[in-house]
DNA sequence: CAGAAATCCACATACGTATTCAAAATATGC
DNA sequence: GCATATTTTGAATACGTATGTGGATTTCTG
């Protein structure tokens, strides 16, 4: 392997000093055009790139992204979280485009993540990915606030929290889901997701569904309230739960489609119909909701916007532009989980 | 925000030289306990870290992996291939282990990507991961090859091919595959899948099922081959096709997991029955293989062993030993989609 | 054709770290 | 108490790039 070319080695073939290779690259108008092209054959011809090491450290900039996923608790292997893996997708195109690269890493919430990254100049700046107990981020956000970390969170957005937080309409889609199970009938509605203040995302659509059933003139009884993490155990243990209580139920409001596939499958080991024994809706809309049997209904969020604004949110950030807290809005899928549309 | 601390500051506070503040915060013998403890002590409370990029040009090496993912053809947002993404917990979980971060990017495989990431010192070495037409892999390899790049590359692994590929053994999960459905009585099995040289995976899990069939006296019928690239609506389309045709098949060998979720809605919607009429098994157990009904009988590959084995077979590269193309197993997983089990 | 303006380039330097080498401080042996 | 061995530290420097500043050459202008 032949040794990398440096600027330096180009500028003596070129004849010229090392600065003029740096500004021809580089395209300043103040190195004519002649040198400029003469030295742009050499570098192509020894393949030269520029050093980011280097680079970066003279420019005090990184141009890359980090993003920061967590998974709790399931620190094991058990899977990531199937919408968040939609959003990678959506993530790494708009850092692509924007000219950045994305550096990803998994980390356990309790751990040290939020002194590392951008002090350690792997990064200009930080994505937050993940669902988690909010306790133990609320400390943390503070600290990065408090060193002027560049970062946005998904998540539960409110208004006062430390950082930019930008999460999608928690409450309105909670509203939806009941909603449509109202429209088809049912009255009496059960919620699958923890519905404490430490996951306020489910919480919020735990609200919603209470206010759509509260507009039809229904208290929903809390007892139909069974906490689950996001998991499909978390999901079938909790649906499993549900009937074991013997509260009357005809349709289950899912936290999140992987509680509700977990739920639909402790529903077909009891022998109840989907939907016509119990409808059940999920949010999200991960990709598996299309597959399961029958096809979920659920509440979609625009995960390819989601990135987007995510990253372009960053982006803000390092410029120094103020970010506003966003909310962006959840779209009812209907398939067939809760009846012919 | 308080600007960044050097190590000059800390060596400054500590009344002592700046090479001393890294030797000790490397934790170096040469430097006394007591003025460790003091250097150490003020690192901290100045919220001290190494900067990455002047560490990195120093030492000349990233600490830093390259992940970089091939969707063609569907440069478009519709979806990453699931077992890829699968993938992606295990290599970042074994970087991380390993101390080493990773950058992720998404690439058409037609783009320049082979002179990048390492050239510019953003990565000690790089994974190669994703389908795609062989023969536009071929010459980038051989390219980065003659660079002397760090690489390797999750695929179909053959004796003679440009750096080092890990695969698993697509044969014999070919074989395994057919062989259960001979076992099921099956005689006639399609293969939905591009079994063109320029696929060589699929080539070669479609030459397994032939030779399973050559073992039962059987010769497989090449009409029963159709193409389809690596999608549902390709699956979709193929099984479409498949029945037009008016050949005889009583079983489909999908290559792949996400063909034979399409395929099988091509079945349903033309009031085919799974697996009475036609039994059906996939293959790579992507998560979405156990959700479909009926659930997907397929051919599992090992995810988490292959993470490892990447990471770990591109930091043996960037140590200078030899890293030998590897084959791991595929396992069948029987589910409900060829008969009970 | 002289002087000014414009063009093009080189010199010097900084980014923050890690290491080599030599020197200073301390300990050891007789 | 002096020479020697040992421990501990500092001065100098390199990694490769990008840019401010000023000098040289060319081009323009009257």
């Amino acid at each position: 392997m032949a040794v990398k070319a440096t600027s330096f080695d180009i500028a003596q073939l070129a004849g010229v000093s090392q600065p003029t290779v740096s500004r021809a690259l580089r395209g300043s108008p103040t190195v004519s055009e002649q040198t400029r092209l003469r030295i742009e054959a050499i570098a192509k011809q020894l393949n030269y790139k520029v050093d980011k090491n280097a680079s970066n450290l003279r420019l005090q900039e990184t141009r890359t992204l980090a993003l920061l996923f967590f998974e709790e608790p399931s620190p094991d292997d058990t899977g990531i979280n199937p919408f968040f893996l939609s959003m990678l997708g959506s993530l790494t195109r708009t850092c692509a485009q924007r000219g950045y690269d994305l550096l990803i890493s998994f980390q356990q919430l309790s751990a040290n993540w939020h002194v590392d990254y951008e002090d350690s100049r792997k990064a200009d700046g930080i994505i937050l990915l993940g669902y988690g107990d909010y306790e133990l981020y609320r400390a943390k956000l503070e600290k990065l606030v408090e060193q002027g970390t560049h970062f946005v969170r998904w998540g539960f957005a409110e208004e006062g929290q430390p950082g930019t937080t930008i999460g999608c309409d928690n409450f309105r889609g909670g509203i939806d889901a009941a909603r449509h199970l109202l429209q088809h009938g049912r009255r009496n509605i059960a919620f699958l997701g923890d519905a404490s203040s430490h996951y306020p995302e489910f919480q919020d659509r735990y609200r919603g569904s209470c206010e759509a059933q509260g507009g039809e003139g229904i208290v929903a009884n809390p007892k139909l309230q069974i906490d689950a993490l996001n998991s499909q155990e978390a999901g079938y243990e909790a649906a499993m739960h549900l009937m074991d209580s013997k509260e009357t139920f005809d349709a289950i409001f899912a936290a999140s489609d992987t509680i509700a596939i977990g739920a639909m499958r402790a529903l077909r080991d009891r022998g109840l119909e989907i939907p016509a024994d119990v409808a059940i809706i999920g949010f999200d809309d991960i990709p598996a909701a299309s597959l399961t049997h029958p096809p979920l209904t659920t509440i979609q969020q625009d995960y390819r916007l989601a990135g987007e604004i995510l990253v372009d949110g960053v982006l803000k950030q390092i410029r120094n532009e103020q970010v506003p807290t966003a909310v962006l809005p959840a779209k009812l899928i209907v398939r067939n989980s809760c009846g012919s549309h």
